[in-house]
DNA sequence: TATTGTTATACTCTATAACTATA
DNA sequence: TATAGTTATAGAGTATAACAATA
């Protein structure tokens, strides 16, 4: 039915919501000198205890590996990230933080959070709770699921 | 508050199934020859009644009027549309669907409904029309907003 | 042979700047 | 001068393919 399509309305809306969001992310990163998916990657770089792999990194990333050398080159020159030869095994690279990356971690969270700010300010508290309830509940039914 | 922070939640969960949406919209819109920002431009220019012209579909698309060139004009080599002089006004091109653009319509909301599908498979029914009346008061309240 | 990362290359999406034609 | 569209160019994000080093 037409006039009922539940799915076919959160589609656009989703995708235009997303893409507002993403602008105003990266409007809010570029001060910073970093882009959407340099700030995500460090992000995730910074999540975990122990330094990841470039292969690893991909993989949270849901991208290419080779997509991960050219966002990890970026870092490395901004000072933020290095690399470092794995002593376990030599194929591997492991990518840590330096003191610089681990001083923006902070601010890059925060960038995020204005952006998200911005976009969901016209819903109340109540509204926005129950909205990340329900994306959690997809997120952790995605991330069961295999996919 | 780092434990009860709903907007942070909100920014990484919106964002990673916004992009996992696009990724699986993008997958379907392939074998029709279309990328994402062609199948938009067109569903733009299905909607009205009236031919659009170029500044004017720039504008719902939340885009510069160059980069609507480049989207119409693979549109044009498709065969999907076609550009029209505007008698009206002879600076503007008004931007028609073809017999063939009518015709690719409805499977172009079908791939987009269907990646929504997926995604929002694992929520009920009910929950999905939480989720978008929550989009919906969002986007009525961006709309009127002025931005 | 399989894994890890990289060089080389290309495509999509979008932007800014400068130019043309028209108003 | 202001508007509509374009040519020229660039940068971000990501992909495939081929290759070297290592396992």
């Amino acid at each position: 039915m037409e006039s009922d399509d539940t799915t076919g309305q959160l589609a656009e809306l989703f995708l235009r919501a997303a893409r507002r969001m993403r602008r105003n992310q990266a409007d809010r990163l570029a001060p910073l000198g970093l882009t959407p998916a340099q700030s995500r990657a460090l992000r995730v770089i910074a999540r975990d205890e122990a330094p990841l792999r470039m292969v690893d990194l991909a993989a949270r990333l849901e991208v290419v590996p080779r997509s991960v050398t050219t966002v990890v080159d970026a870092l490395e020159a901004a000072g933020l990230v290095r690399r470092a030869a794995d002593p376990a095994n030599r194929r591997s690279t492991l990518i840590m933080l330096t003191p610089a990356g681990h001083a923006v971690r902070a601010r890059l969270h925060e960038a995020r959070r204005q952006a998200a700010e911005d976009l969901f300010a016209p819903l109340s508290a109540r509204q926005r709770e129950a909205l990340r309830d329900l994306l959690a509940e997809l997120d952790s039914s995605v991330s069961a699921g295999g996919l």
